[in-house]
DNA sequence: GATGAATGAGGGTTCATTCAT
DNA sequence: TATGAATGAACCCTCATTCAT
């Protein structure tokens, strides 16, 4: 977990020859936008802020809608990283879920860890996607689907061991991801002044998922 | 429940002696700022959608900012009307809630009702809250404290009686709000497209709030 | 002198049959012209400091542009009034101007006594000559050739009994003027936060003129 | 007095690396201005007379009275220069000065000579002097202040040579001042299309203070 | 690659004026 | 007569984008 590696370190590695200039400029428009959202924020401001000319920008993006793109697509892919990867929990993470507490125990604190290191670029992510269409596709099919397919096959095997009370699946992912998002978003973007106790919510988040989709006995 | 005012309704309570035109304004520009966020939509394009001059747009609401905030500000006023008014729970909706499922089960149908009515109002509101410091303060005066407050008062009662699970309050309140609005976001605004089975999701959604509370015997 | 009249006095003596309305409505223009110009004076600012709606100013003066020249017009004729009114030095003021020392004298103070009254309004008619060819004109026509006309008279018989120097009667006319009019101008619309010592002023620019236009013994 | 700069020498000295379309801009608007007014010019006449696109405009020039400011300010600094360099009259106009009747002459012909060279931008300071608090501040601060202070040397010098009489010295220079501008003001602002014997009328204004300021024997 | 001057369409807003009530 | 809602042209200004240097 503490392996974890923040945005920039991302986007800097899927942009191979990047310059300096452009590293600022990217580090800029993250922080622009993440304040004011994309529509608020002007190009020249970007300019201004990563100390470049503002045609320089459009050197590098084709247009303000691009580098908005080049800036959240590492992130979904990333998001989605823990997802994809064959047997990523268990390998990655070294960890063999024999329980559904243990499995959410790892899935919580491992994305809200990574949450929390990337910020900015999912405030803009979350901000942004009521008004994209092609953000809005973008994170239905790579988080929607394929979360939800990686989590359905791992909260079926739960279901079938009666870990897990008898719900819909989607339901049961849906409820899960909502709980922790709900989280993230109240914390950082509705009442990021609030004095928040992290440690304590999260694990009272993890209890609320067990609880919730646990079986009585 | 059935009795629940629209959006319009309200406002137009709100603002006596209210023009025809200024009524399509209104719902002109709830329309286009629930479609391409506020900072995206023109006023003449609101002007073009209402069959008004754009002049006309100005002479009643003095800025376009003043206009979101006409729109928005009965919303808030409403939303959190429920929970303001002494007993409403067991007056108005003529519950005794003896169970703490009753209330949840109240609660729950009652608020998704409104905010399905409101939807596209509601749409504005969360889109436009991590760009306006006003509105963030007005969504953590009206809805976050006494929305808090209320709820507060009952799942403590419900502590007392050993209904629920002994965590912080703070944090059931939150786990209860977001489990909810969770609902309605994925619903509406990240995935409207998609099939959607709402009685069973509700019911589904009103489950795992109640075993995710409530004690194991 | 103590009878001169006022701006307002004049105009609504010009303007028979005036409402109450009409007579705020003319206030206001000129309190608001004065302050901040013609054209950076709005209607809808007329109107709200006259207590009147906006339509009620276009009823009575059919444009912006009639309203100004309602006001400017009454000053433009009791401007020259003093000029046309036959043998109005000696019968109206009670003066034979045996010398030009009581001729100048008389003119300073009764001209200098009505600008101060009107100082609203003629700060208004030199602040918009520069801007309007009407006014220009009915400046020209009226006041520099009615004024001219008289003072020329007047002047000449001076030049004949030798009381002032020979120069071209039109510069003698126009240092007078100016002279006057300069000492208006710097106390009233240039420097009018600075102390005057008004009485003091008077005089010498009266002394001044004597000076610069009698002929030395 | 031949060597006297004009206008926009002065303002491409003052503002260093100007383009040439910058140049263009502060022609016409200077144009602009001077004709109609400052509030009654749009920016849109400027782009257009200055064939240059409006936005171009605001690159340069923050706001629309920003450029009103970069016109005016040279002007100022230059219209007060004689009169703060050291010695400036015997120096760079090789006078002495022994009368005072020379000193007059000198500064009446020098100063006139620059206002007729700079009528235009002069037309401007004078006609929106009403409507800016800033520029009436910044009139006060240099012209008023600065002038008078020099002014005030060289008088009380030639009143202690008994070369003039003994009237206060702000208002030997106030009358001073008044009728040289008061000879520009009619000349080039209220009676533009008048016949003037430009020659005559200076040398009569010249005699006329002169005349008007010193004693009988 | 980097610059920044230049663009002109479009932004929100103000305005004098009209007209039904 | 008086109103004030309605108009739409025009206002000042901002913007993403282009391109010569």
């Amino acid at each position: 977990m503490s392996s974890q590696e923040s945005i920039l370190d991302l986007i800097l590695k899927e942009e191979k020859n990047i310059t300096n200039k452009q590293k600022k400029i990217l580090i800029a428009a993250i922080e622009a936008f993440s304040d004011k959202g994309y529509a608020a924020t002007s190009t020249n401001e970007i300019a201004k802020k990563a100390g470049v000319a503002e045609g320089t920008i459009f050197r590098h993006y084709k247009t303000k809608k691009d580098l908005l793109t080049a800036i959240l697509t590492p992130l979904v892919h990333t998001l989605i990283a823990p997802f994809i990867v064959k047997d990523f929990f268990s390998k990655v993470l070294d960890l063999s879920y024999n329980t559904f507490e243990e499995f959410i125990r790892a899935i919580v604190y491992n994305r809200l860890e990574f949450l929390k290191k990337n910020q900015a670029l999912f405030k803009i992510l979350i901000q942004e996607i009521p008004f994209h269409e092609d953000l809005r596709e973008l994170f239905k099919e790579q988080i929607a689907k394929k979360i939800f397919k990686r989590m359905e096959e791992l909260v079926e095997s739960f279901k079938a061991k009666s870990e897990i009370i008898d719900i819909p699946t989607y339901s049961s992912v849906r409820l899960t991801v909502t709980s922790i998002f709900g989280y993230f978003i109240a914390r950082y973007i509705l009442l990021p002044e609030a004095k928040w106790n992290d440690e304590e919510e999260i694990e009272t988040t993890i209890q609320f998922i067990l609880y919730g989709l646990t079986p009585r006995k």
